[in-house]
DNA sequence: TTGACATAGTTGCACATAACAACTTAGTAA
DNA sequence: TTACTAAGTTGTTATGTGCAACTATGTCAA
């Protein structure tokens, strides 16, 4: 916190910027929101694709997250994802125009939600296959790293929280919240043992109605607790490698 | 990171500050380290305990984590702890001052290594025993609340990482190691577990010698790998509440 | 109407590991 | 030489997961 006898405003103080690591699964892979750098003549990294974000608006943001939000909302549309801070990257040399500090946020939200606010079309945005740690691409700044960070983040909560049950909609069945984990952490999931571990955590409640389709109907699922991860007590892993 | 048409310069930024959590085990207690906030006109919340910390110094700090070294060795004389970063806190509110962003990291360090800088005795600090999930007493800002935060995330961690064997300085005994987890934890540890696990998990090796005392010499260990974080399996819990 | 198909959901066994408790070992000190 | 203390080991039990085979219940095409 700040030292006593300077007056606060006497020394120079780094740029505050806020991104956010946007999720989605789009046909059965992980994907990741970026943006594309404008290429005015100032511009570092210009034409290259980033995280979305940007300065702290200390007239319109009240804190971090509220900043955050809006630029999530900015991008997707969507009012209130699972909204994570994820931490902070703050050096002199990460931003050729100075001194900066970035607060990074990751969001994971069902495709299906996603409608970009039509006014802010002014970048172009994209979404990127999530291949092993990354998308395969350098990316602006020090974003690939962050990136990585937040992927592996990502992977590890979903070995022991219901985090991934944030990419679907508010009722599903355990196959598709099954599915979703699989996506997520890259490998198979087996069937009984997510069943039994789900339900016993007391992740899942059931929702009124089936979902049919080609073959047997499937029960429907809300989570017990959208506003917090639920933690399982164990990990499931294949017995061999 | 920063938008296209402004000029980077325009609009006001917020302060940039970092905390550090301090944490060792004095007593078969766990311990963090506070200092108390000058008495000055101008100053917020006068002679209140806060966390050691203060603003980003850009011409010095090149990066967060080397601010937040700084800072702890400017209090604890310790160069090379284990230091994490634990999150960030921006708002409008939690400085009277106006806008601060605090990046908080938190250390854990041997009691027997600290040295106070004796240059830096300008403020006052203390040692202040961790009670549940936080010392008892209000703190300066939103110290109280970042203070929970790192509490909670040492137990979590002590869980399933080899967090706890940084308060012990290199070689240790089995017996420390599973009592200093036991004080994190704030539970006792069971000793036949806990050696299998942490043996398993390949945590520790053999260091030459034995500690000697009014019974069976004990065996020294040091960690394996002490630069990161081994981490556990699986959680210890005990079997009934 | 019926039988193939597909996916939902269940059951049972094998195996690994953790919790618990009782035990043995190896030193000090009176 | 014996009591004491803490280190370190062993064995038993309970639990839960991985795996695989099985049953259930719908659609759809012949």
């Amino acid at each position: 916190m700040p030292k006593s006898p300077h007056s606060s405003q006497a020394f120079p103080r780094p740029f505050t910027t806020v991104d956010v690591v946007i999720f989605t699964v789009i046909d059965d892979q992980l994907h990741v929101l970026l943006v594309k750098r404008p290429t005015g003549e100032a511009e570092p990294y210009p034409g290259m694709w980033a995280l979305p974000g940007g300065y702290v608006d200390i007239e319109r943001d009240k804190d971090l997250e509220a900043c955050a939000l809006h630029k999530l909302q900015e991008k997707t549309g969507v009012k209130s994802p699972y909204l994570e801070q994820l931490g902070s990257w703050g050096s002199a040399s990460r931003d050729p125009r100075g001194w900066t500090a970035t607060h990074v946020y990751f969001a994971i939200l069902p495709h299906a939600a996603i409608k970009p606010d039509p006014d802010s079309h002014a970048t172009e945005i994209g979404w990127f296959p999530v291949k092993g740690d990354g998308i395969g691409r350098k990316l602006a700044f020090d974003h690939t790293a962050i990136l990585e960070t937040a992927i592996t983040r990502l992977r590890s909560k979903a070995e022991y929280t219901s985090l991934p049950a944030y990419l679907l909609t508010e009722t599903f069945t355990l196959s598709e919240l099954q599915h979703v984990f699989a996506v997520v952490l890259g490998r198979p999931v087996d069937k009984s043992g997510f069943r039994t571990r789900v339900l016993s955590a007391g992740l899942v409640e059931e929702a009124d109605g089936v979902k049919t389709g080609a073959s047997r109907p499937a029960q429907l699922y809300r989570l017990k607790s959208p506003k917090n991860l639920t933690f399982f007590p164990r990990t499931f892993n294949p017995r061999k490698e």
